[in-house]
DNA sequence: TGACAATCTTGTTTTATGTCAATTGATTCC
DNA sequence: GGAATCAATTGACATAAAACAAGATTGTCA
């Protein structure tokens, strides 16, 4: 079965936000490019939370996630990382990392010190851009999470997570339809503010509805016009008859 | 009743993330700053999803409302402003903006064209630490409020939030115990994704308590303590006797 | 000033989802 | 290779908060 889903931590050569800032530093400097390149395994941390902000980070291959902290203790994931993500921009603001970052399988990154950032900055109008953009795009994706995390049901908000994924492999020039999960339930369950048995519930619900196949952390999506109604208007749970008025007007606007 | 709460729409010139971008426009040129300033009024809109980028906007004083729209129509609040904010950062991606900004009172703004930030990010290292620090910040920003939107009760977002905007107004000069909510139960239910009844009713409950007095938007926080206690560790809405085992532990840590 | 429209509050009912508990199924590691 | 640990599923039950409904208050404009 393994053999069906593709290698996800081949290294990242496709179109990205920050491919221009590759370009930009190789042209700078070759030298020292191999002393930027840095290798990480599974549960290794690439920043911790009040770390000292020496630069951002490429993730080249592998995954991560991102989470905070809250004062008793309990963590957040705020963001699941994949190759061409700029990691630890966060420490822009008081020189600080506010959020741990933890690989999720073995990864490798580049590294951009404080100083080069600077220099690009002024020099390079391809790293500026690309910086402003991709911190600009970051904030648009943060948006659409609190909308999500704040009005969706749990079929929505797991539908929409899948979706992304499944965008997310399909820009990096992966297999949309079948991937692997790199994150346990536990982690999707507290990226999405559910219960890992809610996670676990409807993604056995969405396998009986034929609109996805998953099996332990490997997950096929079967019906990707269904995923995208569920997080249209969230139907998926009820029959037409159940339905209330409101979400039936809903339905016949469409 | 009116008089004992503070003008909020006074023009803002504490210290902030951009004062440093503001003198360093000041500096470069003084003829033009007549024409960067632009009045608005309540429901007036800044800005439109899908308008095209033509700068950013530092809202100088007043308040506004950003949000998203979703497919079917649904809006949903993504941050209030307060002066010293930036507004229109998000149009760094796709050069096209992907939220609506509309105000809640006469506010005015000043107005940075795109070729002067450009300029001014390669001439003045104070304007290029201020928007990345503060873009940096919006994103710590957006993680503390997502990991609020989706691990939190409703007592909890509400005392968050009325927290968030004390600071606010503090670090504004401003009181931070007794000020305008310029925002409608409306606008704090979308923002904080619950049902505006329940709104209400957090409001009624922590006033039984005296932790806040609030009548219409006049709100006053009397015990400021009891709000961050709450925030902390859920435990407004529970008396010890009812309190489940591992709130118990928790609370016993404390 | 009075009437209409918003906005906010309060009470009751319903339901989605969390919590608890038990089991099964994978990995890990001597 | 088998105990031990970790991860995922499944079922029964409890509950926080949404939905619904009705009323009160405030704001607005003729």
């Amino acid at each position: 079965m393994k053999t069906s889903y593709q290698q996800q931590n081949d290294y990242y050569r496709g179109p990205t936000l920050l491919s221009t800032c590759m370009h930009s530093i190789g042209a700078t400097n070759n030298s020292h490019q191999r002393d930027s390149h840095r290798v990480f395994h599974r549960k290794d941390n690439l920043l911790c939370v009040g770390d000292h902000f020496e630069g951002v980070y490429i993730l080249r291959s592998g995954s991560a996630k991102s989470y905070v902290a809250s004062r008793d203790g309990e963590e957040h994931i705020t963001r699941f990382n994949y190759p061409g993500d700029i990691l630890g921009i966060d420490g822009f603001d008081g020189q600080v990392h506010t959020q741990t970052v933890r690989f999720l399988e073995t990864s490798s990154v580049y590294f951009i010190k404080k100083s080069e950032i600077n220099s690009l900055m002024q020099t390079s109008a391809d790293f500026r851009d690309g910086l402003l953009q991709s911190m600009s795009h970051t904030l648009a994706c943060d948006s659409a999470m609190m909308m999500c995390l704040s009005t969706s049901s749990s079929e929505q908000k797991v539908a929409r997570f899948l979706l992304d994924l499944s965008i997310g492999f399909s820009e990096r020039g992966l297999s949309g339809s079948e991937f692997i999960l790199r994150m346990s339930r536990t982690d999707i369950a507290n990226f999405l503010g559910m219960a890992i048995e809610t996670v676990s519930r409807v993604f056995n619900s969405f396998q009986q509805k034929k609109m996805i196949q998953v099996r332990l952390r490997y997950l096929s999506i079967l019906d990707l016009g269904a995923l995208n109604r569920c997080v249209a208007i969230d139907v998926c749970s009820h029959t037409v008859t159940s339905q209330s008025a409101p979400k039936k007007a809903m339905l016949a606007m469409n």
